[in-house]
This record gives structure tokens, C-alpha cells and sequence, in this order.
RNA sequence: GCUGGGGUGGCGGAAUUGGUAGACGCCCAGGACUUAAAAUCCUGUGCCCUUAGGGGCGUACGGGUUCGAUUCCCGUCCCCAGUACCA
């Protein structure tokens, strides 16, 4: 028996085991419940970072502890391997994009394997190979036959570094998902998928998954997909008054400039709303104050304004111009975006007063959202109420709170205020929230709720409007022109059209080569033998289409793949992904709170609607891991940033290991900082070169136990040696007792009785329990640090294997075969290795399918507490009693107690209060 | 700005949701072993006062409720994340 706990080798040994008996091979059947736990996909880089180790070894603790707790576990991996990366492998060294990324997938799974992460390894898949791409494009053409997929000409968003599409998802934020660079504006053709038809599934069906999903993730996709309830307003546009007649006009040049409305941009109103030529169709939420509209103001793009073209003067020309280019490059997001306007000259008439007013063009009404026009009502909305200052446009209060009267308008700049300023409380302007109704009318007096209703209903009646709900959520755009993706399986044929490839053609194969630029060209494009073909419908010369898919397009259905990953007819089998899923625990980050998390509960959804799967949410549970951040340092008297990895610096420290200084080789002073690791910065730190010098079992219960699982973890090379002498600390205690405990002939001599005994007993049966509590609550810090105590609980014992009796053996036995079950999730090599030699049994945990220890409150009951007992509030006295203690001996006990007298005698008593078996507190007068 | 989530030792973090604040670990200090060092083991470790016994103060800050507040309520400050004119 080796004297010193040896990582590599025990490592070694259990992956063997594993490997050879096809451990962790999930098979159907059987009586035992599934469990389907799962971690997002890996994109295959190449190398493993420690953000992946966090994420799959708190996926290992599940899978690991719902499989001792007898569930049939199904726990895969598989690669996300279409995508840039090996595109620019391609472009800079000129490696084959497939080659690079079997490398990549070969070398990772390496990886993962020393980690001993416990997956099942048969059912890998990998997006960028035919048998799994086929059905990206089985998916496509199954949407186009539902009317889900469908092509168009829009402004796309386009990062001008990594040369390509995003979409609105990952463009969030105006920047690029993958590098952060701020997205501009490009006129694309682009085939989308109809997310925007599940709007309200998305938004509904998160009441089934809420309670197990965190909360911000939850709240995140609501806001995102941005359901808002209101109305549609038409008002009646006024032939305009410049007093030219239309035909004399000739476009002037600014006129000539603006380029004219695309494809269907009068059709574009939602939901049926059809933009006319004679009115303007505002959205709002607040048809209550209507009354208090001052404008209608549209954007600059609005159908309205391109209509009226040639009776605009120049300077509106000038404005409109400016404002369209403006939205075409986006500035950055730090600097508040400045209103901006500018009255067109033309007029138009609020239905429900009469009312003309003026129409603006506004910078900050889009034309992407609602009908692309808003009533502008200052008294009511921040930022009509900006645009009003600033232009000093009438600001007109119809809403008062509750209790409250009209405000005197404050200002200079209120040529037409009408507000009747008394009363008492006055209400700052802008006043948002819902109150009363005035100067409106016959609705005066009217709450906002009932005066939304009432009134909605009126412009119904008379035909002027309609209640309507707009969504911020639009459709995926999932064109792009990239080469290592999944070909988008159309054909273009002069004489029919867009036309869907067959069935029996797919997969629609990538060439072995084509011509990479990254200049934003489709590479397929340049590949003669991939392009030319014949039409599936009439046979004749036709062209493939050569932009790729999204690779979140990938993503968003894999999981179902693994359930029945060798399936060549279709995507999945629906009888064997009914007895797998839905996944019962995912993992991953939430930077894909609204990217990837979305795709994949639309998928499920049209799956369902395919009659593919029976159930609406492809993730019952999930869980966002923080994460792995590690300590910079740099210079940055240059204005920029020069990093140096730790070994390159000189770092002092005070009494408290505080950093005082810290300096490069040459002396200069550097700065430092927490950031995510990253191998440019100097701080990232190389999983397997953790696993070379410490084992991937001190890895792992390191990165479970430093912080929660939802809390960034900075990286300390000090907390990673303290795990491993926490097993080496297990390593002893076994060997120690090992004469003692692989023999089971334990039984306790008749009346034979240890304190020690009973002890630790009852220590190990508490941890039990903890640990099990922590566990379905996926706490992966706190069960750590109730084995350390136990672990020390043991080392402690005040008995040796030497002249221990019967009952402590078995005593022990008991906490190290205890200890090493519960310690399988975290570091499943030791523990094996632990568990086979205090279960006298070499095959180890596995192979015995051995379960969670079964907790006993019998052996965790305490018969001595201890009770705290305060007096006025501070704690003065500890008193050890019985656990059966009843409340009148708890008193008694506290009142006779030594101590408590010293701060009541000579005083009243007022009160004692009793927490049962808890605590005593007493009230005394001073 | 708005919306969420937070402020607990030198650090990461515990605390059965109103009942002994600081579990567990890291760091640090002292000791043992060693020719020495490393490793390991033992002890200490919230702050202040005290030779000791002990006392006082402590969960961002200020109030409140309560016998009792890290936990509940009100106000203030600060940090993190999301979002950016969504009508």
C-alpha cells in the first residue's frame, strides 16, 4: 500500500475501470426512474478552460448523486463545432476547417476524460458532422412546409469585424455576442425562421419552468420578448399646408437622396394593422391620455413621411437624412442618445378631440417597433415630455393622481397650458403611473384603467382603432455567409424559384474546400461544383443557395440528439425522446439567458407542433454558474493595457497578504485587478496542468467547494492544495484504520458501550442529512465543508485502530464508507478508492452500484444540547441539558443557573421567554 | 435613468428563514518534528480594553418593530448584473 495519497495513479486506475465496464453508458428501460442531466455544449477550441471544469463538475455532482440515489442517469456530451473559429483556423494557417476541429474534439475529449467527468461517451454528437447536420436542414425544410421559415430583405445587424450577420439576439445591446464590438446596420437578403408565431408560448409557458429556472434568466426573457398591451389609434392625416400644390413640386436633391421604402414597409404594421396612405396608426399603451397629445411623431423611415416626399421642405429633407444615417452607425452605448426632430408641416387630427396637431419626425420613434408613430403626450411620458422641452411643444396634463389635483405647469414654455392649477398637492411632470382622468372629455373623471378600457372600445366602435399587442421579440435571422455551417437546403432555379431541396437529397454536403476571405462573402459561393445543380422540381439548371445556418441553429436541438444519437431517418425517435426528456437539470452560463435558451424552448415548441414530442419546455431545471475569474496585472501609463502573468511579476504583500505593490522585471509598477481569465491577459490557468500537479479530484472539489455555484470564482492556487490535503487528510484516516475496518465481523460485544462510538455516529448520520439537503438544493460549496468536518470528526476520534473496541471500528467503518459514498460526486476517483477499501471491496462504488447512505434520526439525535440564555437581549450563560428538556425545567434551569444570577439578582424579572429546546431569554428592570 | 440581485473577519464564504454571528477552507502567527528546509501535525486567529478572570463593540449607514434582528419594516449610501429611447 502506497504511504503518500497519489493522484495520477488512483486517477488512472478508476478511469480504467470505468471505461472498460461501460460505467456510465445510460441504457432505457429498467424500472428505475430517468434522469436527464446536462451541461451546455462546449464550442471545441481545442483546450478546456476552468470555466468548463465548474460547469461539468457540478454536472458530475448531479449526475453522480441522482445516480446513488437509484435514478437511470443520462448524462452526455457532445461539440457545437460548426462556427468561426475553425473558419479562422482556415483563413490565417490555411488547415482544413474539419481536420482542425476533429483535432480540437479528439484532444478535449482527452481532456474531459482525465477529469474523470462521467459521460457517456457513445452518444457524442457533433454539429459539424453530415449525420447530425442533416437534420438542421430536415428542421429547415419541415419549417418552410409549416410557413415557419421564409425569406426577406431587412437591415440585418452586422458586425464589420468578424465580418458577419447576427442576429437580433446577438446583437444585444448594439454589440457583437462574440467579440463586443458595437453592430451596424446592412441591407441583407436573409432567410428567417418565424419566432415571432410563438411569442406568446414563450412568454405563457414560462409558468412551468419558473420555479426552476433563476430568476434573472426568467426575467430576462420576458423583458426580451417584450409583450405590451394597448391600442392602435388612427389619425386622419390633413392635406399639408404649404400651400404648393403636390403636382408642381419637383423632388429636390435631398429628396432624390432618401432612398425609397423597402420591399413591404406599408404592409409591415403588425398584427394585421395596415399602414394607409390618408391616416397615421399610432400604438399605445396609455390610450388614456389622449387627450393630452400634443404631436403624433414618426420616424424617420415612416411610409407616412416617404408618401409626402416631395411637399417637405429642405431642411426636413436635411433632418430626415441626417437622423436615417445616424441609425444606420450607431454610436456607443455610454453617451445618452440626444432627442432630436423636427415638425414636417403636416397635420393631423385626434379622433377623440378633434384636435390638430402637428406631425414630427422623431429620432427616438422606431420603426421597428409598434406601428413606427406615437401620439406624444409630455405630461404623461419622459421622453415626450423631453422632446417637448426641448422643442417647446404645449405640455398638457389629463392625468392626476389619485387624491391629487392638476399640476400648475412649471416653465416657460407652455404657450397652451390648460391645466386648472389649484388644489394642494401639486405632481411633478412627467406623472406616468395611472390615475385620474381630466380635462378628457366625457371620460373626465374616469380612472386610467377604466378610461383604457372604455375608450378602446369607443375607437373600435367608430372605426378608428383597435386594441392590439406588440412584441419587442422578432424573427431569427439565420442566413450566413459563412462556410462552416450547415447549408441552407434551397435551390434557386429561374424558372420556379426558391425551391426546397428533397428529402432524400440531404444532407446537402459542404465541399471539402473553398475559397476562405472572412470578407463577409458566402465561400460556397466560389465552389462551382456545390452551386450548380438542378432544380428538384422541373429538373432544369439551377444554383444552391450558399449561405450557411446560424450555428445556433446547432444548438438549439442537440439535446434531443443524444437521446438517439445514431438515428438516420429522423432527427430523433419520439418514443425514445419522450422516455428521456425533457433535460431534469441543465447547466451553463447565462450569457445565453436570451440567446441559445430561447432557440431551444422555440425548437421544442415546433417540435411539438410537429408532433415530434408531446411536451412544450425542453429544460425543467436550470442552473447559471458564475464565472472563473483570476487577478491581472498590467500597466496602463501608456493608455493602454499591457499585461503580465503572475510569474512575470514581483508582488508584496502585508501581514495580511494584501498586495502593496506589485512590479514587472524592470521595476515598473503595476496595477492590478480581477478579470476573467483569459490567456492575452496572463491569468488564465491550464486544467490539465491542474490535473499534472494536483489531481483532477483536487481540481474539481476545489472549484465545487471555493464558492456557491452562481457566484464568480476567483481563481487562488492556495485553494486548490487546501482540497488536496483534505484528501490526504481521507488518505491517512483510511490507511490508519484500514486493519480494522475491511473486516466486518463488527459486531459489538454485549453491553459494550462507546461515547466516542456514539459520537461519531451521530456526526456522520447529521452529515448525511446535511449533505443530502444541500444536494437537492444544489448547494455544491456547503456539502464540501460538511465533509471536511466529518473528515475531521474522524481524525479526532479519541481512539486508535490499536485498542479500539468492536463498536468504534464499526463506528468508523461506518463514517469512512459514509464519507466515501457522499464524496463520489466531488472527487469520484479517491472516493472510489476510499469506499473499495472500507467496503472491503475492490470493485468500488460503481460496479456494486452502491447508494447514498440512508440517513438515520435515531443515531443523529443529540441527548445533550446546549441552550443559550440571554438576559436583556446579551447572551450571558450556555447551559448543557437533556434534549428531552420540557420547557418548565428549561426555565428553571436558566433562573438556578450561577451566572444568569449575577445579572438578575436584586432585579424584577418581567418576563422569561422559552424557545423550546432552543434558547431562554429574560427581562429584567434595571 | 429604469429593472433585478447584493453589501457578514485580511480573503472565499456559513448561519435549520426571527433564536449562541463568523461553520468549512485559504492566508497569517506561534510551537513540535528536522542538521536545515519542504511536507506533516498541534495551537491561535472578528475588533478593542484587560496580567488574568472578564468586559465592551460588531453582519454598509441611520431609525423602527421585537424578550431577541445578518434575517422583518422605513430611509440613506455603495457595489454587481441586465437594459437602453419598446410608446
Amino acid at each position: 500500500m502506497d504511504e503518500k495519497y497519489f493522484a495520477k495513479k488512483i486517477e488512472q486506475k478508476w478511469q480504467r475501470k470505468w471505461a472498460e465496464s461501460g460505467a456510465f453508458e445510460a441504457r432505457s428501460g429498467g424500472d428505475k426512474p430517468k434522469f436527464y442531466a446536462l451541461e451546455m455544449l462546449p464550442y471545441p477550441s481545442g483546450n478546456l478552460h476552468m470555466g468548463h471544469v465548474r460547469n461539468y463538475s457540478a454536472g458530475d455532482v448531479v449526475a453522480w448523486y441522482k445516480r446513488l440515489k437509484g435514478f437511470n442517469v443520462l448524462h452526455p456530451i457532445g461539440w457545437d463545432s460548426f462556427g468561426q473559429p475553425a473558419e479562422d483556423a482556415a483563413i490565417k494557417r490555411g488547415v482544413n476547417p474539419r481536420e482542425w476541429t476533429e483535432d480540437n474534439i479528439k484532444s478535449m475529449q482527452g481532456q474531459l476524460q482525465r477529469l474523470g467527468i462521467s459521460y457517456d461517451w457513445t452518444r457524442q454528437m457533433a454539429a459539424h458532422r453530415p449525420d447530425y447536420y442533416k437534420f438542421d436542414q430536415w428542421f429547415f425544410l419541415k419549417m418552410l412546409e409549416k410557413g415557419l421559415a421564409y425569406k426577406k430583405k431587412t437591415q440585418v445587424n452586422w458586425c464589420e469585424t468578424d465580418q458577419a450577420t447576427l442576429s437580433n439576439e446577438q446583437a444585444s445591446g448594439g454589440l457583437c455576442w462574440r467579440c463586443g464590438n458595437p453592430v451596424t446596420k446592412k441591407d441583407l437578403e436573409q432567410w428567417f425562421l418565424k419566432t415571432t408565431a410563438y411569442s406568446d408560448r414563450l412568454l405563457d409557458d414560462m409558468a412551468e419552468i419558473e420555479s426552476g429556472w433563476p430568476s434573472n434568466v426568467i426575467k430576462r426573457q420576458r423583458d426580451w420578448i417584450g409583450r405590451s398591451e394597448g391600442a392602435f389609434v388612427d389619425f386622419d392625416v390633413l392635406s399639408p399646408v404649404f400651400g404648393r400644390p403636390e403636382s408642381e413640386t419637383t423632388p429636390s436633391a435631398e429628396a432624390a437622396a432618401i432612398p425609397p421604402p423597402t420591399e413591404g414597409e406599408f404592409e409591415k404594421s403588425p398584427e394585421g394593422g395596415t399602414l394607409n396612405r390618408n391616416h397615421i396608426r399610432v400604438f399605445t399603451t396609455r390610450i388614456d391620455t389622449i387627450y393630452g397629445a400634443n404631436a403624433v411623431v414618426v420616424a424617420a423611415e415612416h411610409p407616412i413621411i416617404i408618401e409626402h416626399l416631395s411637399q417637405l421642405a429642405e431642411d426636413v429633407l436635411a433632418k430626415i437624412q441626417q437622423i436615417r444615417s445616424e441609425k444606420m452607425n450607431p454610436t456607443d452605448h455610454e453617451t445618452e442618445a440626444v432627442k432630436d426632430g423636427i415638425d414636417t408641416g403636416l397635420k393631423a387630427v385626434n379622433p377623440f378631440s378633434g384636435e390638430e396637431l402637428p406631425v414630427w419626425i422623431g429620432n427616438y420613434v422606431m420603426m421597428e417597433y409598434g406601428t413606427g408613430a406615437v401620439m406624444s403626450v409630455p405630461a404623461h411620458d419622459e421622453r415626450d415630455f423631453e422632446f417637448a422641452k426641448k422643442f417647446r411643444l404645449p405640455i398638457k396634463q389629463v392625468i392626476t393622481s389619485v387624491n391629487g389635483a392638476l399640476n400648475s405647469i412649471v416653465g416657460n414654455h407652455s404657450p397652451t397650458a390648460s391645466a386648472a392649477a389649484s388644489g394642494s398637492e401639486t405632481l411633478e411632470l412627467p406623472f406616468t403611473d395611472y390615475g385620474q382622468v381630466e380635462n378628457s372629455g366625457v371620460w373626465s373623471g374616469k380612472s386610467s384603467t377604466e378610461a383604457k378600457t372604455e375608450m378602446t372600445a369607443f375607437a373600435v366602435e367608430k372605426g378608428f382603432g383597435q386594441a392590439a399587442t406588440t412584441y419587442r421579440l422578432r424573427d431569427w435571422g439565420i442566413s450566413r455567409q459563412r462556410f462552416w455551417g450547415s447549408p441552407i437546403p434551397i435551390i434557386y432555379c429561374d424558372a420556379c424559384g426558391a425551391v426546397p431541396e428533397k428529402y432524400e437529397n440531404l444532407p446537402v454536403e459542404l465541399p471539402e474546400n473553398a475559397p476562405f476571405t472572412g470578407k463577409g462573402e458566402s465561400p460556397l459561393a466560389k465552389v462551382p461544383e456545390f452551386v450548380n445543380t438542378s432544380c428538384p422540381k422541373c429538373g432544369g439548371p439551377a444554383s444552391r443557395e450558399t449561405d450557411t445556418m446560424d450555428t445556433f441553429v446547432d444548438s438549439s436541438w442537440y439535446y434531443f440528439r443524444y437521446t438517439d444519437p445514431h438515428n438516420s431517418e429522423v432527427p430523433v425517435d419520439t418514443a425514445i425522446a419522450e422516455r428521456w426528456m425533457p433535460v431534469d437539470q441543465y447547466i451553463g452560463g447565462d450569457d445565453h439567458a436570451v440567446m441559445h435558451l430561447i432557440y431551444a424552448r422555440f425548437w421544442t415548441k415546433v417540435m411539438r407542433d410537429l408532433g415530434l414530442v408531446k411536451f412544450d419546455e425542453p429544460f425543467r431545471r436550470l442552473l447559471t454558474q458564475g464565472m472563473v475569474v483570476g487577478e491581472t496585472f498590467f500597466d496602463d501609463s501608456s493608455g493602454k493595457r499591457k499585461y503580465f502573468s503572475a510569474a512575470e511579476v514581483t508582488v508584496e504583500r502585508d501581514a495580511k497578504a494584501k498586495i502593496v505593490a506589485a512590479r514587472s522585471a524592470d521595476g515598473t509598477v503595476l496595477k492590478h485587478a480581477i478579470e476573467r481569465m483569459s490567456k492575452s491577459k496572463g491569468n488564465g490557468v491550464d486544467p490539465d496542468e491542474m490535473i499534472e500537479i494536483y489531481g483532477a479530484d483536487a481540481a474539481r472539489l476545489f472549484v465545487m467547494f471555493a464558492a456557491p455555484i452562481e457566484n464568480e470564482l476567483v481563481w487562488h492556487e492556495s485553494g486548490i492544495e487546501g482540497a488536496v490535503r483534505f484528501l490526504q487528510r481521507i488518505w491517512r484516516i483510511v490507511h490508519k484504520w484500514e486493519s480494522r475496518i475491511t473486516v466486518r465481523d463488527d459486531q459489538a460485544e454485549p453491553g459494550e458501550s462507546s461515547d466516542a462510538a456514539r459520537d461519531l455516529r451521530r456526526k456522520t448520520h447529521q452529515t448525511i442529512r446535511r449533505i443530502e439537503e444541500n444536494l437537492e438544493h444544489l448547494q455544491f460549496n456547503t456539502p464540501v465543508a460538511a465533509l471536511m468536518e466529518l473528515s475531521n470528526a474522524i481524525a479526532d476520534l479519541k481512539a486508535d485502530p490499536e485498542s479500539a473496541t468492536q463498536i468504534e471500528a464499526a463506528a468508523v467503518r461506518e463514517a469512512v464508507e459514509s464519507l466515501a459514498l457522499m464524496l463520489v460526486p466531488f472527487a469520484p476517483h479517491a472516493a472510489e478508492e476510499f469506499y473499495s477499501i472500507a467496503a472491503g471491496n475492490e470493485n468500488g462504488i460503481v460496479a456494486n452500484e452502491a447508494r447514498f447512505p440512508v440517513y438515520d434520526a435515531e443515531l443523529a439525535k443529540t441527548d445533550e444540547i446546549e441552550i443559550p440564555v440571554q438576559v436583556n437581549g446579551k447572551l450571558r450563560a450556555k447551559l448543557m441539558v437533556s434534549a428531552e428538556i420540557s420547557d418548565d425545567e428549561l426555565r428553571e434551569a436558566a433562573t438556578a443557573d450561577e451566572k444568569v444570577n449575577e445579572y438578575t439578582s436584586g432585579k424584577e424579572i418581567v418576563k422569561i421567554v422559552v424557545v423550546p429546546k432552543r434558547l431562554v431569554s429574560i427581562v429584567v428592570k434595571q
